[in-house]
DNA sequence: CTTGACTCCGTACCCGGGTACGGCAATTAC
DNA sequence: GTAATTGCCGTACCCGGGTACGGAGTCAAG
């Protein structure tokens, strides 16, 4: 049971083309392509792209998940170090997210006390 | 005093090539070439570019802004339907933040609880 | 033994919002 | 009057995370 490269991509529904993308990143490397047939993925490969993909699902980019899989053995404070640059990201990016969120209430709150059809609060707001 | 277009990026601080990229995107209009000498911008599109800034500062996309533009004369009502759509776009990507705050601190927090020095919890929950 | 499915490989394209470059024309500063 | 800025225009490139395509080679089922 050679474990080809759509097996790969189906056992962890993503794109064939994702699998050769990481290849191309150097995130997995490429198994050696034998004299005769097709690729063959080791279990590693399989779980490093996991990891991959669990990583994704926590806010890092490839990039930083090179980084997070290169720091494979190194102590845990410089993985702690990463996580805490994403947590401090991530409340960032909802502060940011906070303020729209009011703007947009503000300006939906006087879209609803305005009888006058001829003119919108909101657009009259971004005219100013 | 001709309003150039080195003069309009200037007084909305943008660059120069962002007035050009605006109107390939056909956001605003690009004024007609004079026989001699340069393009000159009028005080309405000065203000169209502001409008799309802040626009955009309200979380837009330019396509969006687009919209906005051509509905500049339409009832409220559509506007507040864009408004709307936006308002609640924030808003899962608030609650997608969240879970990832949440998952990040959990994390961080098994980290420091942590006191083997050689190996990192982080790693090991990608690792599953 | 043929046909269909899969692999391999390089390259190009997608989105969004710009930024950069290069060569020429026109204008402004000194 | 000449040099240094700007403007104009087309085109290409940037980021991030893939996706798509086209033409071989290879494999497996009927």
């Amino acid at each position: 049971m050679t474990r080809t490269i759509s097996k790969v991509a189906k056992a962890l529904a993503i794109n064939v083309e994702t699998v050769r993308f990481y290849e191309r990143r150097g995130l997995i490397a490429q198994p050696p392509k034998p004299e005769i047939g097709y690729r063959h993925y080791s279990d590693e490969t399989v779980s490093r792209i996991r990891f991959i993909k669990r990583a994704q699902e926590l806010g890092f980019t490839l990039d930083e998940i090179a980084n997070l899989l290169s720091l494979n053995d190194q102590p845990c404070s410089q993985v702690q170090d990463l996580a805490e640059h994403k947590l401090s990201a991530v409340r960032e990016k909802m502060a940011h997210l906070r303020r729209l969120e009011k703007a947009l209430k503000r300006l939906l709150a006087q879209c609803q006390e305005n009888d006058d059809a001829s003119y919108c609060p909101i657009i009259d707001s971004l005219q100013l």
